[in-house]
DNA sequence: CCCCATTTGTGCGTATGTATT
DNA sequence: GAATACATACGCACAAATGGG
């Protein structure tokens, strides 16, 4: 398996992603560390300076860290999983892979549903609905970015409640909503822009993966329309049926 | 929203992998067309032969042509939708998004179960398996590269039965198997690599969703493991609880 | 303690790819 | 298409740190 040259992809970004990667597999477990950047070369068939700069580049996310005479060692490995099903609550689901769960308000407003949105939401196109971006992060990393959309005749106080809560579901008790269901999930998988960037600490090139979920009231009344964006290298979900 | 330079990833392949992503998106579907090289170029903040080397990787894709005095027009536009669900099956999945199937036989073995399939599959550790590499595709361009394994004591002549055939359902049927349910289902995202790049016919930085897959019999043991990798700009999933 | 193999760190010259004007 | 600037990748060589005998 080698690396493809003259494809617009610097060698060493795709070395970088095959060794997070690798890393992620748990393919280096037994020793804790890369294999040595000699060997790295020989196995992707390129100079140990190319492999250098990769190891570098996964040096800055914080995910290995040279040391002279010794190797590169792994510091940090993770791939946080989420399930998926009828009752996919953010914050259960991570569960006991973090102990730390925050949940920022990036931005709260109230603007008119878009055909689209009405749609989803059953609304009448140009209703009123309130729109929250949200940070949620998972022992103090950033693990995803969310735009989420709300009827605002409903719920009416959501962006306070969120904010005082760090948490949707909390939010929903707060205003007498006590449980919903998820509906349905979108999964697509895209690069990441600028603003995933600057919002989730990645460096450019990186995966997201993209989920566009719709939950609803136990009656089946739409509640929250989402599009949310993990990275790809730290997250994974299972839908279990 | 803005490329980033230095990155390890060409202007041109950012730019190249934004716009297949805005077509997958129908948003350009008012015209038909790609908008002007020297809006693009104004757009995404560089020189318009940067845009053009992106769009020449596009039309060596087949994804657009550039017509002189026309504009660059869009030939080719899917992003096509797999529903996951405990039902879940490739053909029926992809239903009348295209109108030809087929699926191919790559290769074929028996080996012996390694622990992590062992466990899976709920079979002895060094139990016999087969394994199948199979490419399947929808009205003729390749859309998936799966490996799947199966108990080899109990689906013995499941090559030759998928060979013929063209789908595992049909498969499993031929081997008196007449139902089997989706258990669970995970989905990461990674980097395309070489081996996608070449059977389905992709461009290197492209992105791949992969699913890892258990299904199993009515009475609820295993009957398959399957690892499938999809173009992220041709596919999207759905899950509908 | 020294020696030595292993491994990472650094420098430099050259060729090619990428992007701008 | 030409000229320019910078990024990427290679090859070779040697320095510096580590760990084990």
């Amino acid at each position: 398996m080698i690396v493809q040259r003259q494809s617009g992809v610097a060698l060493w970004r795709q070395i970088a992603d095959r060794i997070r990667t690798a890393i992620a597999n748990g393919d280096y477990d037994a020793t804790g560390k890369v294999p040595p950047e000699i060997s790295l070369a020989a196995e992707f068939g390129v100079n140990r300076h190319t492999v250098r700069s990769a190891l570098a580049a996964l040096a800055q996310e914080g995910i290995v860290r040279a040391v002279q005479g010794r190797g590169t060692l792994i510091e940090r490995k993770e791939r946080l999983n989420f399930p998926i099903s009828r009752r996919t609550r953010f914050s259960e689901g991570i569960g006991d892979q973090a102990k730390e769960k925050e949940g920022l308000l990036l931005a709260a407003s109230e603007e008119s549903a878009t055909p689209d949105l009405a749609s989803r939401l059953q609304l009448a196109v140009g209703a009123a609905v309130i729109r929250l971006e949200t940070l949620r992060k998972a022992d103090r990393r950033p693990v995803s970015r969310a735009t989420a959309w709300f009827p605002a005749e409903r719920f009416a106080g959501i962006a306070e409640a969120y904010r005082d809560s760090g948490s949707i579901t909390a939010a929903f008790t707060a205003l007498g909503l006590t449980d919903y269901l998820r509906v349905s999930t979108e999964v697509t998988a895209v690069h990441a822009d600028s603003g995933d960037l600057a919002d989730l600490e990645l460096s450019p090139g990186a995966i997201m993966l993209v989920t566009r979920a719709l939950n609803a009231d136990a009656d089946g009344v739409p509640v929250q329309y989402a599009i949310s964006r993990f990275p790809a290298d730290m997250v994974q979900f299972t839908i279990e049926n």
